[in-house]
DNA sequence: TTGCTCCTCACGTCACGTGAGGTGGC
DNA sequence: TTGCTCCTCACGTCACGTGAGGTGGC
C-alpha cells in the first residue's frame, strides 16, 4: 500500500544497520522501488518483504550473492542451496573439532611436561605438528593406545629416565670418555630400551621416528633441552650399539 | 650454517606459496636475513626455523598478527593464545551445529508440506524464522515435545484440516455469506480447535502465536496458500466467535 | 538557526591469489 | 638467446564499519 520507509527506518524495523541498506542497494540486492526528489531511499511494502527474506537466508549463513540469485529466481533453487550449506558446514564443524582435539593435546602436553613457557610450547606445538606428519594415522592409533596402556605415570617416568641417559651421557662427554665406551654404552643400552619401549617393538614406528628426528634435529635437541654438541655424542653413542 | 635458500626452494620445502612469503615478508613477520645482490630473497636456517614455527601456530588457526606476537614474545603466551582458540572455535562449533539443526528443519518442513518450490522453501525459511523470533526457548521446547506425540500422520492430518477450514470459508465468503454467520462460525470453531490442539492450550504461546501472524500477515497468507480478502474474511470470522 | 537524517565517495578489514611489467643468472 | 626464477606494484576477495564532507526537512 501507500506505506513507505526511509533507510533509517527500515534500518531500525528490521535490525540491520544503514550501512547494511545502502550495501545491498549497490550490489543490486535490494533497490528501493523509489527516492524522494532530494534522493532519499524509499522502501515499499514490497521492498520491506523482500528484505524479510533477505535476512531470513543471511542468517542461514548464505553469501548475499547466492541469496540474490536464489530469490531471483536465476541461480540454485533453495532446497539446492540448503543441501550445499549442510554439507558444508558439517566439513567445517569436523575440522574445527579435529583442530580443538589438536589443540587441547597441546595444552596437555605441555602441562605433562610442566613446560608451560611460551618457547616450550612452541616447540610442543612444533613437536604436534611434525608427530602429525611423521606417522601414519594407524601408527598414531596405535602408539595412543600404547601411551593410555603406560598411563600418566608411566611417561613421566619414561620422562625421568630419559633425563638420566641425557646427564650421564653429557657427563661421560666432558670426561672426554669415548662414546664406544663400555660405560657410555651401557646408557646407549638403557636409551634403545626406553625407544623400543615407546615403540612397542614397532619396527615402522621406528624408522619414521628415526627420519622425524633426522629432519628435525634443531627442534629435537631443544625439546630433550640438549644442545648439538651433546646430541652428537648421543648419536654416536647409540651408532656405536651396533658393533 | 652456511646453508640459504632461495624463495622459491623454501615454497616448495614448505609446502606454502611463493606469494605466502612474500607477504610474511612486507608485514614483518619472516624478512629473510638476506638478499643478494640482485634483491633477491636468501632466507638462513634460522628463516626456516622461524618459518616451521610460524606455520605450525597457522595449522591451528592463529592470526598471523597473534603468531608474530606469540613468536617474539611481545602479546601473549603460547598458552593463553591457545586457551582462547580453543574458546573460540568451541563458540563456532556451537553455533553452526545450531545452524546445521535448522537448516535441517528447514529441509524437513519443506518435505513434509511437498513444498520443494523455491518460492516455499523461502517461505519455510521465514517461518521458522519467525517462529524462533516468536516463542521463547521453553515454548518452543513445549511446541517441539507436543509435535513428536502428535507425530507425522498427525500433523499431516491438521494441515489437511487446516485446508478443509480455509476452503470452507473460502466457499462461504463467495457466496456472500456474513462471517458471523452460524454455519461460518462452525468452521471457526473447528480452527479454534485446531490451535488450541497446536497451542496444547498454553495461554502464552497462543499469545505469542496471534502476535506472530498479525505482524507478518502477507507471509503467513501466503504460506497459508489464500490472498488477503479471504485472510481478512477469516480474521472476521474468528473475531465474531466470542461474541 | 539548530539538530537529525539523509546523501555519496572511499579507505580499511584478512591472508593472500592473480596478473602486469620488468630484471637477473644459467 | 631462450627459459626459469626472481623482483615490485597493485587490484580483487566478502560484507560491511567507519569516517569525511556536504545537503535536505522540521
Amino acid at each position: 500500500m501507500g506505506m513507505q520507509l526511509k533507510v533509517g527506518e527500515l534500518a531500525e524495523r528490521s535490525g540491520l544497520t544503514v550501512r547494511t541498506l545502502h550495501h545491498y542497494d549497490a550490489i543490486g540486492l535490494l533497490k528501493p522501488s523509489a527516492r524522494t526528489q532530494a534522493g532519499h531511499r524509499l522502501y515499499g511494502s514490497d521492498d520491506v518483504e523482500r528484505l524479510h527474506r533477505i535476512s531470513s537466508l543471511r542468517q542461514l549463513g548464505l553469501s548475499l550473492a547466492d541469496i540474490g540469485e536464489c530469490i531471483d529466481g536465476d541461480g540454485s533453487t533453495g532446497a539446492e542451496l540448503i543441501t550445499r550449506q549442510i554439507a558444508f558446514l558439517r566439513q567445517r564443524i569436523e575440522a574445527e573439532q579435529q583442530l580443538v582435539e589438536r589443540l587441547e593435546a597441546i595444552l596437555g602436553q605441555a602441562r605433562d611436561g610442566e613446560s608451560l613457557s611460551t618457547g616450550q610450547i612452541l616447540d610442543s606445538i612444533e613437536m604436534t605438528t611434525v608427530f602429525e606428519r611423521t606417522y601414519s594415522e594407524q601408527q598414531r592409533a596405535k602408539l595412543a593406545k600404547r601411551s593410555k596402556d603406560t598411563g600418566s605415570a608411566g611417561m613421566q617416568a619414561a620422562q625421568q629416565q630419559w633425563a638420566e641417559v641425557f646427564a650421564a651421557m653429557n657427563d661421560a662427554r666432558l670426561r672426554g670418555l669415548d662414546p664406544a665406551d663400555a660405560s657410555v654404552q651401557k646408557w646407549a643400552q638403557r636409551a634403545q630400551g626406553l625407544i623400543e619401549s615407546f615403540t612397542g617393538g614397532d619396527p615402522g614406528i621406528k624408522r619414521s621416528l628415526t627420519t622425524a628426528v633426522q629432519e628435525n634435529q634443531t627442534m629435537m635437541y631443544r625439546a630433550w633441552g640438549i644442545d648439538e654438541e651433546q646430541g652428537e655424542y648421543y648419536s654416536k653413542a647409540m651408532a656405536a650399539l651396533g658393533s
